[in-house]
DNA sequence: TTGAAAGCGCTACCAA
DNA sequence: TTGGTAGCGCTTTCAA
């Protein structure tokens, strides 16, 4: 049970040269039809799996690649994005036979050394570049490195390939929903500048307000967290009159909108009535939160199959075109309505 | 740049076989120090970096191991245990070098298949099996895989070396502070009856209810979702005067408790006036609900830790004993208090 | 102590 | 179309 049927096994049983097998059983050409089922059937008879090592080694690569989480632990915890991202990823690279290398960085200078390690001991054909911060270190980096790298909701001038999802249309559709209910004063939630999916929604925000005609606006930064809209709630309301709070607030992801929604009921604010909060994201959190919370629903899962698939075309040395999948939109649920009348 | 430095080159460099320089490298006696000393200079001065693939396949090793995460991609999303219990493993497995290979099997099956292929081409040395359901089938299949696995949070005559956090302690506590506060109408929200660990905490919460000298109470199932605390929520306080209705109430974990309070509070329960809700893990988002959810704090990321610990040594060959983390333990906050004094 | 050489399991090239 | 063989980069055994 210990040792493992090889190549040679499969050869001798079909009275191959190893070369044959090989080649037969990865659909080279040069074999003939007959010789090809006799191997096959070999192989099958002997369960014959080819050892990813020999592979490895033979043709230098790793068969897998690399997703570095950085910042800290709590990101995977409660950050909906990446378990369906890790989801859409795996769809793609199973049937390829390729695995998923997952690290964890805490600290950014941790985060980069984790990436050179990985192409150190070629532990990776390639890597994921989500979550881009301004400027990002790690793109240098991959380059150094010759790392066949995906950027994920990248800028237009990203220097390597990427996928994304735009943000514009929802948010669009957003800024026009809350002008078709009145509102006139909206207030923006963003997330931290370093990070610039932040930077992005914020523009699109900007520009939307602008082209529905309306005043700009409030914008506080927030931080992504459920916390950071807590706080965001207490600048935005505490120790205002009704007439000077904003009426329409985007929150630039779900957990925030969840954390500002519930410091503005404690802050005398009623959602929808009072206020109405929108996220960015769609997690399945905000079907459950009373109101149920509006919000432009993205979809990571996609984002992330879209995004192995071109890693792995990058990996055989095909040059890949940027992708933009789907643009996230606008669902409209309960925690928005009608601006309130008084004045 | 495209070449790389091999064990060839360093022994070039220093003069000496590829053999004396793996020996030297990997702190093996039959190495004079003066050529040891010349080994590594040479490799530093070249900046050698053994290959996996040809250690991998000389050594019979994959230099990773697996945790294939089973049930759908929402639980990624939401359970907090993941991040942190991956982070943990992290901090193990990077020092010795090895990696983590991350799978998601959405359904049960198609679980299975994930170790069946991992085993097969031998992409890793050995798994973690956590979230054991009752006759987990992974049990037997890495087995017969021969597979090295530790258990996580498995039952006690669980066939391979396992750690555990015990829960007991911490539901001990939960009930005698309900009890110290004059609760007499206990009620428990389960998890799902397949998962084990939803087992162990039912029963160690009875346990501590009959230690305490008090009646059992209501129990229904959960299913450690938001969703789920709603509907264990409308099950035992909706239709009910605040008579019959439980005073304090404990959910199987966190989430589900959040929803739970949420619903209670919809159906006019007041926390922790009326009725004092606690869960169970310790999760971020407790902090910062309103009130402040009373939890039974567990440190998955020790968990993940000592686990991965137990792996290596597994794989090693070492016998690895079973270790208990220090126990999960009470953390009071505001979602519970007194007993209401009505009736 | 040192070095030569045989694997590990596969791919790919080249000759037959 | 086939088969032999030289790597891939390392570990390990065995002579020298």
């Amino acid at each position: 049970m210990n040792t493992r049927v090889t190549i040679v096994d499969v050869a001798a049983r079909a009275g191959v040269a190893i070369s044959s097998v090989s080649s037969a059983l990865n659909n080279r050409p040069g074999v003939s039809e007959e010789t090809r089922k006799r191997i096959v059937q070999a192989a099958q008879d002997l369960g014959f799996v080819p050892s990813l090592r020999g592979r490895s080694l033979s043709a230098k690569r790793a068969f897998a690649v690399g997703l570095v989480v950085h910042r800290d632990p709590y990101v995977l915890e409660s950050d909906p994005f990446f378990g369906s991202f890790i989801g859409g990823i795996e769809t793609v690279l199973d049937p390829r036979d390729y695995a998923l290398i997952l690290q964890m960085g805490s600290e950014p200078v941790e985060t980069l050394d984790r990436y050179r390690s990985l192409a150190a001991n070629r532990r990776v054909d390639g890597v994921f570049l989500s979550e881009l911060g301004v400027d990002d270190p790690r793109v240098p980096l991959v380059r150094e490195l010759g790392l066949p790298a995906i950027g994920v909701n990248a800028e237009l001038d990203f220097p390597m390939p990427s996928v994304r999802q735009g943000h514009v249309e929802g948010i669009r559709e957003l800024v026009a929903h809350f002008a078709r209910l009145g509102h006139r004063r909206l207030a923006l939630v963003t997330g931290p500048h370093e990070f610039i999916h932040a930077g992005q929604r914020r523009r699109a925000w900007s520009d939307a307000v602008t082209a529905e005609g309306l005043p700009g606006g409030e914008i506080v930064e927030g931080d992504f967290t459920y916390d950071g809209g807590v706080v965001a709630a207490d600048r935005l309301l505490a120790g205002r009159a009704a007439s000077e709070r904003p009426t329409a607030v985007m929150c630039s992801n779900d957990l925030s909108a969840i954390g500002f929604m519930a410091r503005a009921g404690e802050l005398g604010a009623r959602v929808p009535e009072d206020l109405s909060v929108a996220g960015f994201d769609g997690i399945q959190l905000g079907t459950y939160v009373r109101p149920t919370l509006t919000t432009i629903a993205t979809t990571p899962r996609l984002l992330g199959l879209e995004a192995a698939r071109m890693l792995l075309a990058a990996v055989d040395g095909e040059r890949v075109a940027d992708v933009d999948i789907e643009p996230a939109r606008l669902v409209v649920r309960s925690s928005t309505g009608p601006a309130p009348v008084l004045r």
